[in-house]
DNA sequence: AATGAATGAGTATTCATTCAT
DNA sequence: CATGAATGAATACTCATTCAT
């Protein structure tokens, strides 16, 4: 019995190793420049071992990238259930989203590189669907919480929260690219500034006027 | 005499049908997807042909994105210099960019792939270079407006007008990209009431209260 | 165990078969009409594992004449130490070495090539050195040999030994070229005279003359 | 008339351009590394052109070393035609053998990539006997001065005229590339000291026993 | 389960040669 | 005569994937 379970955390442990050294590999140097032979050697493992534990390359690297989803995800979840008040509770959540993009620069990355990414088209169905159902549930979430928002009378009431969460998510993550790969037109140190900005213009424009005074300058940097 | 010009005229003609050719097949398939044997075929010419007009496949590639930015930055101009009102400006510009990006949106795709892509980095410095350039031109460009407006009182002036245009910009391509490749997380028929929110979204982020209230509703859909 | 040691035997196998193959096309087509393809198929594998066993096409022919020098080299040294009279033993030295081209005419055939070749500067520089060592130690070892026979006073004392061995081997490989593979300055079967009166001629002129009259016809043919 | 004359003489005079950049290129870069179209850039004309006046790039490159025996073979006529005593003939001959190669070193490379060259294989039969019949003459040259040095009684009536004038020749082309290409295993300023060992050599081993004693040291250097 | 040797299809790039103008 | 645009065959090298041990 032991031994079976000795060897399931064993297999586990593998496939982390293999997941760890993959997605290293694809952010420092792109999926295409990756080889399986550079993940199997940075794992210390035989690249067929790599195929023992995953079907393809393609699949490799879609783990990867639902690895990186999947914490995330736990991490808003509890924050939207929590009690906070509403606008805290936006605030907190983007802030969140924020920061663990900046933390897993690498998960970032690689999902960046996904979603306009020509792997995508060669990743079996059901793989990708695994990975577009992670990120609408992300969404999701968001929206819910703009919804609650919206029927509290902070947001105004002519705002789509499903189209808010997309606005939402796709300027941070649009500006993070930016700096944290994008060289030359921001620099580093200007980065907390520019998400406050821009999180700072999202809930201006989202607040409904009589909320407005009140809140103002709430989000600083 | 002619003979000359004809000469020339032929051979520009030949470097457009090139890259009109390489732009639709990197789209349909990534850069890596599309050989230059498909691009040389889909132009109906030889292969030696191509490496005739382009040096390289990377360097083929970066002339098509720089096509693209030198159509968008003269429409943009215009836009600039007119005498528009300021947020009558500020809009048009934004929808004008949009525009761009929908009817074109080929050539929207390279500049995503090439923000965050791997060629980047094999290109010849020159052109990389020149690229960004065209890409900078454009944020100082809108830069540029976003200034005029928190001068004139009409965007509150604790506002980065560079900030300011890499939030619009970085949030309008996100979208976009989204929408235009996304698959299915939004529908297509959505797109302009999704760019209508976040352009308005991002205008009433910007105003200053005062010239809220007359302006409110300004974009549709 | 055994399987560790087979599997190593099995690679060094594949190694020599590979050698082998390019060894007989190198000299047959030369360096650049013997593609891989042709090398690959003639050791009946495929192109890829080739690349297995050697990084480029150019190790891979560095690899065929240091091959050949190790041979050459092992047998030389033994009639260095060997303890025959010295005028004998420079005349087999020579001997061994025409013998040794004559047998291997492909390996001296590359060896050739690589000398007046381009092949050279693209070679690793490790490479290089390598085989510029081996060349060097068969020169000095033929130096060595005349210096005994300064010093026991056979030879005239105003010979530089390193000349001297300089002299003898481009004398006679540039002969053997000629034979070879030259075609129809020199027919093959003059071969064995030609090479007999080139060592006469070099032994002869390099003798001291007190030695001289009890020598002459020593090297007969 | 004269407009026929002026023709010709612009027709040799575009034919003697493409020639002189074809030597330089071919000695820099070698046969294969050499563009017909570099030649024809450094030539100042199309490469159109060049085929108007070499058949293949074989053909030019033959072309270039025919104009370097056309060269050599004068001077060593000359000197073979003078009435020098012997020994003082056949050394200037020798001489100028060496000096030629050593001010036209760019010929001297072609020359000896020829001979130990590809290229010879793709050559036109006719062109191919054209050099090999240059090369022809100037041994038979060579071994007429030797046969005279026999008759004379000043060289060892056992030595084949054609075989020493192999030897001679193979000995010094061999040691001139070792020195004028090699790189490392001879120093450039050893030339003269090794050219003058060289043919001392050959020149002691060839003398009759009693003609010696009074040219001992005859070659100095 | 793990290995690592073998595969071979796939691709960018070069260049001698031709030919219409 | 001269041009230079077009060709396309040729080739080295890579890497995801398989499979016998």
């Amino acid at each position: 019995m032991s031994t079976t379970a000795r060897r399931e955390r064993e297999r586990l442990q593998r496939r982390r190793e293999i997941l760890e050294a993959a997605r290293k590999l694809f952010c420092e140097k792109g999926y295409a420049a990756a080889t399986v032979d550079d993940i199997a050697a940075a794992a210390e493992l035989s690249k067929g071992t790599v195929y023992l534990y995953f079907r393809s390359k393609d699949e490799l690297y879609a783990s990867v990238i639902l690895e990186g989803f999947e914490k995330l995800e736990e991490r808003l979840k509890e924050l939207a259930r929590s009690d906070l008040p509403l606008l805290d509770k936006v605030e907190a959540i983007l802030r969140a989203f924020v920061d663990h993009c900046i933390s897993n620069p690498e998960y970032f990355r690689l999902t960046q590189l996904f979603a306009g990414g020509s792997v995508r088209e060669n990743l079996r169905e059901e793989l990708r669907r695994d990975i577009e159902a992670h990120a609408r549930d992300l969404l999701l979430l968001g929206a819910e919480v703009v919804r609650e928002g919206v029927e509290e009378g902070v947001f105004r009431h002519d705002l789509d929260p499903f189209m808010a969460a997309l606005i939402a998510w796709r300027t941070l993550t649009g500006l993070l690219d930016l700096v944290i790969f994008g060289g030359e037109l921001v620099r580093r140190k200007d980065l907390q500034r520019l998400m406050g900005q821009a999180m700072d213009l999202f809930m201006r424009g989202a607040l409904k006027r009589e909320a407005d005074g009140s809140k103002r300058g709430m989000i600083k940097r």
